[in-house]
DNA sequence: GGAACACGAAACATCCGAGGTCTGTTGCAG
DNA sequence: CTGCAACAGACCTCGGATGTTTCGTGTTCC
């Protein structure tokens, strides 16, 4: 095994040993390499590496430090992960929330606190009455993010962040092609938020529920019927529109 | 922006764009570090981090290729970021595993093949009368797995898989310390079989949700009760103590 | 006395070039 | 045709030199 493999396995176990805590400093450079026994480079590159995982947080004229190791910050990572699955997979990943996204809008009817309620209320009734698709779905990644935080399960909020992702393309595909998509997500939204408000956790993860298979039926038939199921591209997304 | 950082999003670019397909070899270092205008160190820094999270792979005295992409790999790499959480946050985890499992089992029940189920009673019946702790949390380790393959979605597959590695510690810990623990995993593992077996997708969710919640049930009140609610250390786990 | 500024030490960022090791291939001998 | 050995290509590792950024300190000015 590479030497670097094995200084990331070192530094890992340093840090689930409790050796290294959640915002300790590394020794600086040379003095890590020497003991552990390898060079500065082989060093570099494996905190490189744990720093693309967001384990390690390197300040360039400070120093090398753990960082939180809080579930979103590394669940958070898996965005870069999930980045590589645009087109072929992105049923599976939606199949996958479709699971998580009841069970967490129910958590959150039930343990959401009245002010988060309220502000989410106030995020539905931001949106203009006809929003740009962009702005839509920038509205509507907001909105569901309050709920998953709103469950009080950080794994689950982190998860369902990642793979929202993706599937923020093919509702951008979906507004841009489908008559009335724009309306109907409104509407279900809105059923959501009062079945929250009203602390029916059934409801509301019923509606969760319709409410993301309507997506993915809609995505299914899409790529079904389509000649090519690639996502068109449109690189300067709802950040650069909204703007 | 670091000239490595840079460098990934490069590469990362050149492979979703798909200028770089799965499979394909990278030009060598060399040529590569020109091309992207930085120097052989900084580029390998930036391939080792790709690396780690299973999107390239190096191979000495050949060259680096891209691998195949396919969820299972790359949300495998999730395990690496999973493993950063072995004690707190060990709840939140199963509680997203005790969403996903029961769904997963559903669909096992639906999808799985004869012959796969076939496999799945073989495998129940290979554990012999009296199993040790780690021979049984192998054992169900691989249960689960083939279930979740069995499923159909790639990505809920190595989620789950994922998912699974923190709370085994929990189940050894279980097992060594809850009488009648062994007994009682076996009899839910026959009867999610049987339910699989029978097509009947809401029985083996069910059985499921029965199964993850013993666990999750069981661990909340071992970690509220306990002063220190820290999983002890037994780092010579199954694989070591069954050989 | 307090605040703003300037300086210097510390630490990471980047680059370079040399030698080592492994792998796949090629060519020769049997 | 098969097996072995030598070769070339590619990655692995190292150590040092130089540039950049940050933080702490001491000084100066108000």
């Amino acid at each position: 095994m590479p030497v670097t493999d094995v200084a990331i396995d070192k530094i890992k176990d340093m840090i689930i040993s409790g050796e290294l805590a959640p915002g300790d400093r590394l020794p600086k450079e040379a003095e890590l390499a020497q003991r552990l026994g390898l060079s500065r480079s082989s060093l570099r590159e494996a905190v490189k590496a744990l720093c693309l995982i967001r384990v390690l947080d390197v300040r360039q004229g400070d120093g090398t430090y753990v960082t939180s190791l809080e579930p979103n910050l590394l669940l958070d990572a898996m965005t870069f992960v999930v980045d590589f699955h645009r087109d072929d997979t992105v049923l599976d990943f939606l199949a996958v929330r479709r699971i998580l996204e009841p069970a967490a809008t129910a958590l959150a009817a039930l343990h959401m606190s009245d002010d988060d309620i309220t502000e989410l209320g106030t995020l539905l009734s931001e949106l203009e009455d006809s929003p740009t698709v962009e702005a839509l779905v920038a509205n509507d990644l907001q909105f569901h993010r309050k709920i998953a935080d709103g469950s009080g399960n950080p794994v689950l909020c982190s998860l369902l962040d990642s793979l929202s992702g993706p599937t923020a393309r093919a509702r951008i595909w979906r507004g841009l092609t489908q008559e009335g998509a724009v309306a109907k997500t409104r509407e279900q939204h809105t059923a959501i938020y009062e079945a929250i408000a009203a602390r029916e956790p059934e409801l509301a993860r019923s509606w969760a529920t319709v409410h993301v298979a309507g997506v993915e039926q809609w995505l299914r038939n899409a790529l079904g019927t389509a000649d090519d199921p690639t996502v068109p591209d449109s690189d300067d997304g709802p950040a650069a529109a909204a703007s």
